[in-house]
DNA sequence: GCAGGCCCTGTAGCCGGTATAAAGTCAAGC
DNA sequence: GCTTGACTTTATACCGGCTACAGGGCCTGC
């Protein structure tokens, strides 16, 4: 099969895939007489192995590093799991770090009602505000 | 005072600083003769009100937009609640999608005891299978 | 007069694609 | 045989929000 029916039976960009042969995520394919690359199946059980990992928002570093394991059997599988957990440490952390800021928003969309003026607006006095208490990381007296 | 002083008592870095310039955040200040940048004290509330609004994640061009609309008291500020309301619906979207995946990635993990082989893992196993479920977007019959 | 710290401009890199340009290939229809 | 249009090829630039580096100038203290 060729580049297009590849990408969609993958459900992605044409672009794609040949970003992703030239990051080394996909194997370069054979090429017909003219050049055009040449997919068997193997390609797009690859293709959507890259793409779930992708949806779980792995990196493409690190998915490159899972199939350069993947084709070692006997080898144990420690960084493999060592992977998926770090993973998810950083998606946890993220995830919480946006809880906070879903917060923080909430709290300054609270602090205007509508039909006011620049000149009144409170959130633009609360973030204003906010700023200048702010200052720099060195807020905290006797910090490093 | 100079671009060193001003970037660390706002806490950041000075290329940071030359960039907020160049993306119009930051007005250009005078400079003494032999062209260094001369900062006032405006300037550096201006950059920590950037900053604070860096912290909610706004996005460079948000705050610009607000910027421009602060120097206008008299217009009223539906615009800077819309911003605000909009940044929060993407930031909510984004924590729940998080939410999501922090829920698939700690299924995932717990497909894989340690110990393990390549061959017996299970997280490359799951891995492996769900992606095949996953085909392409027209998975549904009669998707578009 | 020179070492080291600050500053200047310009440019390139990060990530994971996406978009564009300019050209070649191929099958169908006239 | 010729055209049209869908497909393919490579190469290159762009997105955000910085960060890093190269190659120079300035300024202070010893």
């Amino acid at each position: 099969m060729r580049i297009g029916e590849l990408a969609r039976r993958a459900g992605v960009d044409v672009q794609t895939v040949r970003y992703y042969e030239r990051e080394g995520l996909l194997d370069a394919p054979a090429r017909t007489p003219s050049g055009y690359r040449a997919y068997g199946p193997a390609h797009l059980e690859r293709l959507r192995f890259v793409r779930h990992c992708r949806s779980l928002d792995m990196a493409l570093a690190d998915i490159r590093r899972v199939l350069a394991l993947a084709r070692e059997a006997s080898v144990a599988c420690d960084e493999v799991n060592q992977l998926v957990e770090a993973h998810l440490a950083r998606v946890r952390a993220r995830r919480q770090a946006l809880e906070r800021l879903e917060q923080q928003l909430e709290a300054l969309r609270a602090q205007c009602a509508s039909g006011q003026r620049i000149a009144g607006c409170g959130i633009l006095q609360e973030l204003i505000h906010a700023a200048q208490g702010e200052a720099c990381a060195c807020h905290v007296e006797g910090a490093r």
